[in-house]
DNA sequence: GGGCTCCTCTACCAGATGGTAGAGAACCGA
DNA sequence: TCGGTTCTCTACCATCTGGTAGAGGAGCCC
């Protein structure tokens, strides 16, 4: 088991990192410290070694994130009070954003994925249609009960994960206007993104 | 000349379109007509190959933007008035789906600069700089003025750069809501997305 | 015609890539 | 001790890659 968890962990970091064609499997047993042959043996092709890879980012991610938006301190409609629409939402971005500071490479695996598109693009989509149901269906609540300003729900959801994945991960971008992604600049990058969108979701 | 053209117009296509590593000077020269070694004729190298693709799109889209706003009903400061900031980020983006429709490889090509990152980078950075600048500075007076919500500029500029080129070129993101990229389907989502970035930036 | 440059071609190469075949070692329960 | 499973290895292969060498044709100036 410890093996097949080495590569899968060099495999994600490589193929987030560098993107799916620019790695080898020889370069991915090389990080592993054994051969080729042995990541073959546990995966039988470099494809099905980038459906797993895809898999367990998929899973991990909705997972944090789930979890992000079920532990944030949002009163549940049941008791009456509407749901604070805007503490669900930060919740999410300060999840995405712990994962882009400790575990850059799963971020970077899914841009690569919606990058590559077909067929691999479809387990992603079926890994995360719970998520991105229950993120629409929270942005239409929030809509109806006036706390988020009226509009197509999957557009803003669009809009939303843009920003945030573009501010979160893009680091050259970042560069480009003169931000060096340190971890302080991280924490203030997140805080203005969060004014960001209050403010265009919100307003 | 004519050939030299061809094989840019192609490399362009399936530089932006699949990615650098994925394509080969095989497969440019074919779509082109030629045979592999014309290309190198041309273009000593993949690489150089790459940076003339580059620095066409950079001259492309730097033109058609800089153009945008020059043209855009903005009074110049220059008769009292402040100008509108609203009016030029509504030409930029009107000029960003414009290529996102017609010439959507240019805008595949500067996503996947970024992702390669240096040294290709570089080159755009150079070419947008004045751009990058001059739209710093666009927003820093709007904000002078009273007109756009008071922030970092180059943050509020990174964060609005991503969510405009998310939602004009992330095709399998929007499948993944449910929308697809027609051109009707277009419409509608730049006047949303126009909806969504003004309350960002005004609000 | 002779030499020149410009352009496109055929032929070839060294290296890397994903993948196959199969040997050998370690461990297992019987 | 034996046979089988699990794992990792060496050796090899067909294919594709970016790139080199150099031939040959078309025009063009002298």
């Amino acid at each position: 088991m410890e093996t097949r968890d080495r590569i899968l962990e060099a495999a994600l970091v490589s193929f987030g990192g560098r993107g799916y064609d620019a790695v080898s499997l020889d370069s991915i047993a090389r990080d592993s410290g054994i051969r080729k042959q042995t990541v073959l043996y546990y995966f039988g092709s470099k494809e099905a070694l980038m459906e797993a890879v895809i898999d367990r980012t998929v899973t991990g991610l909705t997972a944090a994130l789930l979890l992000a938006v079920e532990s944030s301190p949002t009163p549940t409609a049941d008791d009456g009070e509407p749901p604070d629409a805007w503490a669900g939402v930060e919740a999410v971005v300060r999840a995405v954003f712990r994962f882009a500071v400790r575990r850059p490479e799963m971020l970077g695996l899914l841009r690569e994925v919606t990058r590559l598109g077909r067929p691999w693009m479809d387990r992603v989509r079926a890994g995360f249609e719970p998520l991105v149901e229950r993120a629409r269906a929270f942005l239409e609540a929030g809509m109806d009960s006036g706390r988020i300003r009226r509009c197509d729900p999957r557009l803003l959801l669009v809009s939303t994960y843009s920003t945030v994945m573009g501010v979160a991960t893009e680091v050259e971008v970042l560069r480009t206007v003169g931000i060096e992604p340190t971890l302080r600049e991280t924490v203030v990058r997140r805080r203005e993104l969060l004014r960001f969108l209050r403010s265009a979701l919100v307003g």
